[in-house]
This record gives C-alpha cells, sequence and structure tokens, in this order.
DNA sequence: CCTTGACCTGGAGCGCACTCCAGGTGGGAC
DNA sequence: GTCCCACCTGGAGTGCGCTCCAGGTCAAGG
C-alpha cells in the first residue's frame, strides 16, 4: 500500500499531470486522497484504476462510456453482471476494429505490391533501353 | 469510365458531402471534373483515389500524411519508391497499431474472467446461505 | 413558366480529448 | 528566512476532422 505523488503517477503511467486532473474533475477518477497540504497522493488501487483506464482508453472506449463503467464501478457489488456485458460488448468491438485495421492493411499491402511490381516493370524496360 | 454525381459517390464510399468537398478544398482530392453548370463529377479513377484514401484514413493516417502521399502521387512516376516507402512505414506502424490493440483486448479479457470468478464465487456463497 | 431538390460557395461552428495558463500555496534544502 | 520547485485551482485555448449554415444556382418534371 504506497502512496505516490503526482508525478509519479504520471511517470509510471503515462498519463500527463493534467490528464489526470482532467480525469478527476469529469468524474472518471473519483476523490483521490490528499496530504494535509493539499497535494494529491494515489493509492495503489488508484493506479490499477487508471490501468484500466488506459485499456479502455487505448481500445479506443469514448470517455463517455468509460464514464459509465466508472460510475457502475462506484455503484456497488450488484452489478458486477452489467459490468461484464458492457466489457463483453467493448471487447466486441476491438474485435471488429482488429478484423477491419487487418482488412484495410491488407489492401495497403496490395498497393504496395502493385507499386513493386510497376517498379520492376520499369527497371525492365530501362535494362532493355540499355540492351538496345 | 463512368461518371457519378457527388450524391452517388457519398453512396458508395461512404463520404459524406462535406467530407468530399471539405478533401478537394485540402487538397487531397485534386481537381474533380465539373459539368457546364459547375457541379462536379467523378471518374471511375476519382472512386478509386477516394478507396485508398479511406484505407489509410480508417487505418488511422493523419491527413496530413495523406496529403503528404497525394503531393508524392501528383508528382510524377519518378517517386514511386518514396511512395512505396511512406505506404510501408505506414503499413508497420498498422503492426504495431494492431499487436497494441490485441494486447490491451488481452487485458480486457482478464478483467472480465475476474468479475465472473468473483460472479460465482458469490453465487456459491449464496448458494450455501440458503442451504444453511 | 414554376417548382423542387440536388448542388454550389465561403466561412463559421462543433465535439472530443486533452493542454495550457495565470496566479497562488507547500514544504524541503541551504 | 529565502529559494525553488512541485503542486494547486478555475478557466481558457488547441488541434483534429469534419459538419453545418446562409444565400444562391442549375436542371428535370409537371
Amino acid at each position: 500500500m504506497s502512496q505516490y505523488s503526482p508525478s509519479e503517477v504520471a511517470d509510471k503511467t503515462g498519463f500527463s499531470l493534467d490528464t489526470l486532473r482532467y480525469y478527476e474533475r469529469i468524474g472518471l477518477l473519483g476523490d483521490i486522497a490528499r496530504t494535509v497540504g493539499g497535494r494529491r497522493t494515489y493509492s495503489d488501487d488508484d493506479l490499477g484504476w487508471l490501468g484500466i483506464l488506459q485499456c479502455l482508453r487505448d481500445t479506443g472506449m469514448p470517455i463517455a462510456d468509460m464514464l459509465r463503467f466508472a460510475e457502475l464501478c462506484r455503484a456497488g457489488e450488484d452489478n458486477v453482471p452489467a459490468r461484464v456485458s458492457l466489457l463483453e460488448s467493448h471487447d466486441a468491438s476491438v474485435e471488429e476494429k482488429i478484423a477491419h485495421l487487418r482488412a484495410q492493411q491488407q489492401r495497403i499491402r496490395g498497393k504496395i505490391d502493385w507499386y513493386k511490381s510497376t517498379l520492376s516493370a520499369s527497371e525492365h524496360a530501362a535494362a532493355e533501353e540499355v540492351l538496345t
């Protein structure tokens, strides 16, 4: 049960100080403990939660949805099924996103190959030109 | 070699009319043909190019980079190697993006499983409660 | 000829997710 | 005591990628 200063958390998580404050302000991060002087001190739990947020954000979940998830988490243990279904539907959307990315990537690779074939064709033509 | 009205193109590509005009304005789409009356008529080539743009956009390429690619394409055949290297580096970034997405997805699935295990544990507890 | 709906232009506005700023406070080192 | 730096607050600003709007034009159908 360690405690962490804002800048330590920024270093560990990659979130900027401003983003940490922003998330707290909008309610993604509820009630971070403070020192007597008013400075934030983050707990291990806070870091864990930030990890989840990072995960959701990096997989493209909009902040509004993260907020709903945060509210479910704060609301108590009896809505665990709701949390699960939210995560499961997000998981499915991530799956879709990956599939779409793969499909588009194939098209890009096709384009690359096509360019390369025109390149070697023109090389060939150039070689022939040298010969004649 | 067909021609297409703006709304046909919007239907076919999924880009909105505004987005088509916007892309033209910023130079992603150069000099679309016009009717005598001033209306745009898109060619099959234009549609092909829009397909490439869609591909690049959907894989997360920022507009500034698409613009550089567009300029390379307009500039002539002798920079095909530059286009290829641009696409190849983008392809690599897509690969990275997918890998990151997969990794985060695994973490989400882990969380789901963890929730489910707490659920079945509490079910178990409830069942015991009924028995006692 | 008149209506209607798709289209035109330049420019303003929007939503998202931060990011920056000014002006002020806390607290450890010297 | 004084420096200095990390931190605080509320609020304004930013960058991206569109999206909307007002006011006008074109052309096919009735």
